[in-house]
DNA sequence: GGAAAACTACGTTGTGCTAC
DNA sequence: GTAGCACAACGTAGTTTTCC
């Protein structure tokens, strides 16, 4: 997992959080038993096909804290999300990354047994084997929690590795800009992901189309406010699907709704793996007549210095 | 020379204990 | 009850050794 600056005041519960497929509950590598002692409730993993009475689910309900509630609205906002990014999203102003990583281990473990939370039987990432983290969701239990007791029943399956690897590093870009936001780089205004960040527009022909950004951002540097579609390029698509998407975001601009509804256009970021991908898809936008003023391209772990150095 | 096995390194997970 | 410290266990990538 990446690693990022890290500059969390201390409990920052209250404050907004960074704004979802059936999996097996979470196996203990060890019986649980200083878990189950901890925990204000007993825990008792959901069990398939049996839902949770509603009596049990206020009772989790109550039981959770504040930072419990932010960390289960951003598996929610980001339907995937590893230890590491909730340790730096929520837990990062311990004395000691040691204890932070300490405490994110807890919290998701004891939200875990309640079901609130689960994580995949998939690790990703890591250039050693221990690096690599849980990846996070929400849980059943979690699931009913955020859309009430009449939410209908959860059918996931297991992700593909290319949608987790594009989930995550969708909330690699918001964990940076959240962690840039709160260091002073720039304010973040305004984070949404899909499908909250969708656009809905009227193409040529008067033909309704959708602009789907990986995520929306609204920043401010002083008294300027920058607006930004995030593209987030994992090196999966042709070049001519990412000119398609590009020559979209133009028709979309060319509507004149973005002016009237931020007084400014957003600029669209290409975020990609690496510097000849960069290149490639640069040079591809180039070439098809689009207006590169529209356009900044950047690696992934630039993303930061790109949006506190203003859309200008 | 290449494949497989064995070994090594190291970050993360998990537990027990202690202090506050 | 919560949080921190210490330590053991685990899992996996990289490296080295062995065998065919």
């Amino acid at each position: 997992m990446t690693a990022y600056p890290s500059d969390r005041p201390s409990d920052r519960a209250g404050e907004p959080t960074l704004e979802p497929t059936e999996f097996r509950a979470l196996p203990a590598r060890k019986a649980p038993g200083s878990i189950a002692r901890s925990g204000v409730m007993p825990p008792v993993p959901e069990r398939h096909g049996r839902r949770t009475p509603a009596g049990r689910l206020d009772a989790v309900d109550r039981s959770m804290t504040d930072t419990d509630r932010a960390l289960l609205g951003d598996l929610d906002r980001f339907g995937f999300l590893t230890t590491n990014q909730l340790q730096l999203l929520h837990f990062s102003t311990n004395a000691s990354e040691l204890a932070a990583a300490r405490r994110t281990y807890r919290a998701l473990t004891r939200l875990a047994q309640l079901g609130v939370v689960e994580h995949l039987d998939r690790r990703v990432g890591g250039v050693r084997a221990g690096s690599a983290s849980y990846v996070w969701r929400v849980g059943p239990v979690g699931h009913r929690l955020l859309l009430g007791d009449t939410a209908a029943r959860l059918r996931r399956k297991e992700p593909s590795l290319r949608t987790l690897d594009h989930r995550l590093a969708v909330a690699d870009a918001a964990v940076r800009l959240t962690l840039a936001s709160r260091a002073g780089s720039f304010e973040l205004l305004k984070l949404t992901t899909e499908p909250d960040s969708w656009q809905s527009f009227l193409g040529p022909g008067a033909v309704r189309q959708v602009l789907k950004p990986d995520a929306f951002a609204v920043t401010a540097i002083d008294d300027y406010e920058d607006y930004w579609y995030l593209e987030i390029d994992r090196a999966t698509e042709s070049l001519p699907t990412i000119v398609r998407k590009s020559l979209q975001y133009a028709r979309y601009v060319r509507t004149g709704d973005a002016v009237q509804r931020y007084g400014v256009n957003p600029l669209v970021v290409w975020l990609v793996p690496d510097e000849k991908r960069k290149q490639a898809i640069e040079n591809a936008i180039a070439t098809s007549d689009l207006d590169l003023r529209l356009f900044r391209f950047a690696v992934q772990d630039a993303i930061t210095a790109l949006i506190a150095g203003g859309a200008g």
